[in-house]
DNA sequence: ATGGTGCCTGAAACCGGTTTCTGTTAACCG
DNA sequence: CGGTTAACAGAAACCGGTTTCAGGCACCAT
């Protein structure tokens, strides 16, 4: 049983019908007699039969998959990232191809390779070059993640600039803090990119000196103890290390800790993503939570959508929400100040 | 330019040979004259053409992709074997499908699914039934990875129970230390189950009496904080805490750290895996390296393997080799003293 | 001149499904 | 009772490739 050699053929000579039949009894589709259906039922339990995906696929024109590309994947976001993705791909019945084009070379051939061989791509921003996101884009429904969309391309992300002035702006303001760090490569991420400039903004609003250049590290929590390293090795700490995400900033965290400094009090740190360990280290950290799993569910849906509706419009780029989350890295003594910055 | 509609007939047409000659051209199989070669690279070249993948793999009867199937993505861990799987699958052309299985009822279902998509499957130890895997190894070769094989169904691992028995030794005999505490599921996965039977067999070994039972926790970070607090509540600390893994060691640590408890004076914790944290958080963590992209890489390879090789017998199992990494976190002093305890 | 050999080439079959299109039969209607 | 219509079934075309098979041709040895 279960032989997976067994053809539609095979089951309509059994079953003393035409293949049509057959495909229409396996599929529901069609108008077919109580009487056949059952023969054709019979046959299909007694073999086991079940329809090859590729013919199937390749007379639908239709792979029945989805793409999902990234840089390189460490860390909860992630995590959430690929299960959210999946949330919305399983029950649609695609299966999910990953690429991850980490210090690979011919990233931009891989992912167009990859074209031919799924639905929809949803590409996370800063991993193709422009003219592949482009050129991608008039093959299969794309949308880019956590990053800018093009013409034809919907994006999925949240307002990090904004986040991150609003962020900055309480440790400038109401913690009157000066000498901010900022952890992260601009030029790694277009997420990261605008968590930079909205550092900048928040100086600038206040008149501020332009800050220092950004320690340029990845994004995971090795990183951060790095970071902390350099920033902390000779002279004197900075106000408070903002860093691009949680992970650095749980680096920075530990690698303060280790120095025997003391934080809030010698030293202000704070993250961005809201991961779970933010809430359960001492002291718990100041960030700004983004809905990560949501957004990779919304773009599989927008991909869905497209890849299901050839003729379809090129679907809006989404904005969600965020929200600053105050806890005692900062400085603030203890309750959690809610508040939305999204649209 | 680069519109996917084209097919080989038209192509054939249009170079005016017939389609057999196209497809020896695109694939470079069979004898073609070199004037006509030309003539078909300049249509393919003039029209972008890119042969449709489904129907290649529907006449190759092979789909060009590899499953990985794990329980729920998290940490250092999966990153690594993730792109440890992809490192090997990309050079062979082949896709990525992942499948996460996470606390879905119908996982065994979805797998088998799954192997109608794909060439072969790595599947994670516990993540299946023991009868889905009987039954997928009979539709595709499958290996499973960090978990036991069976007949027909090679795996790819370590040997986590030896390695743990090593390290509860240390912890035992050259610290004298009792009253361990261990941290994690053993029924969530063979990898746990394998190290809480080190963990028992170290005890056994040295006559003590049987530990208590296992802090029963998930994987990641924000779990070994939990557990730390659990352990750590009103009683009296424990003489040390082992951990399934690094995150939740470092989760613990976290834990620990928080309270006021200095490590290792006050309490010994120790890890599994050498994540790149352990080395970096102070004090460093003890715990046992073992190779997990190699892991994940060889899995890869012994699936390509089998499936290029139709008729090729069920390959051996494989055991890498683990090592014991003693840093600071268990008492010892400083150095590290390497040593191997795989086959 | 003739038969054999090897290289190219294209027609056609094949992979395993879905779908259109045509034809048959039975039910329904005036 | 003749004619229209709806329901159903199957033959064949189709999706887009690869591969087998047989034939044409040039070259060589007899």
């Amino acid at each position: 049983m279960g032989n997976s050699r067994i053809t539609v053929r095979e089951i309509a000579r059994l079953a003393g019908v035409s293949v049509a039949t057959v495909s229409r009894v396996s599929n529901g589709t069609g108008q077919v007699s109580a009487e056949l259906r059952q023969r054709v039922l019979d046959a299909i339990e007694l073999h086991g039969y079940r329809p090859d995906h590729l013919g199937r696929a390749l007379a639908a024109r239709r792979h029945g998959a989805l793409g999902l590309v990234f840089p390189g994947l460490s860390g909860p976001y992630f995590s959430e990232l690929i299960q959210g993705f999946e949330s919305e791909a399983v029950p649609a019945r695609a299966s999910v191809h990953i690429l991850c084009t980490h210090l690979r070379e011919d990233s931009d051939a891989q992912v167009l390779e990859m074209a031919r061989r799924v639905d929809g791509i949803a590409v996370m921003g800063g991993t193709i070059s422009d003219s592949a996101l482009l050129r991608l884009g008039e093959l299969v429904p794309v949308v880019v993640l956590a990053g800018p969309g093009r013409a034809a391309v919907p994006s999925v992300g949240v307002d990090n600039a904004a986040a991150m002035r609003r962020l900055t702006g309480h440790l400038l303001t109401e913690h009157g803090l000066r000498d901010l760090a900022f952890v992260g490569t601009p030029e790694g991420s277009p997420d990261v990119s605008q968590r930079w400039s909205g550092f900048l903004a928040a100086h600038r609003e206040l008149g501020l000196t332009r800050p220092s250049d950004p320690v340029r590290v990845s994004m995971q929590q090795p990183d951060g103890v790095l970071a902390a390293d350099r920033l902390l090795r000779d002279r004197r700490p900075p106000g408070a290390i903002v860093c691009a995400n949680d992970e650095i900033a749980l680096g920075a965290l530990v690698g303060a800790l280790g120095r025997g400094l003391r934080v809030p009090q010698d030293l202000v740190i704070t993250g961005f993503d809201d991961a779970p360990m933010a809430a359960l280290v001492s002291p718990p950290l100041t960030t700004v939570r983004q809905p990560v799993r949501e957004l990779a569910a919304e773009a599989a849906r927008l991909i869905l959508h497209a890849a299901g509706d050839p003729g379809a419009p090129a679907p809006d780029s989404i904005v969600l929400p965020t929200e600053l989350v105050v806890r005692r890295s900062c400085g603030c003594p203890t309750a959690t100040t809610p508040g939305g910055t999204g649209k």
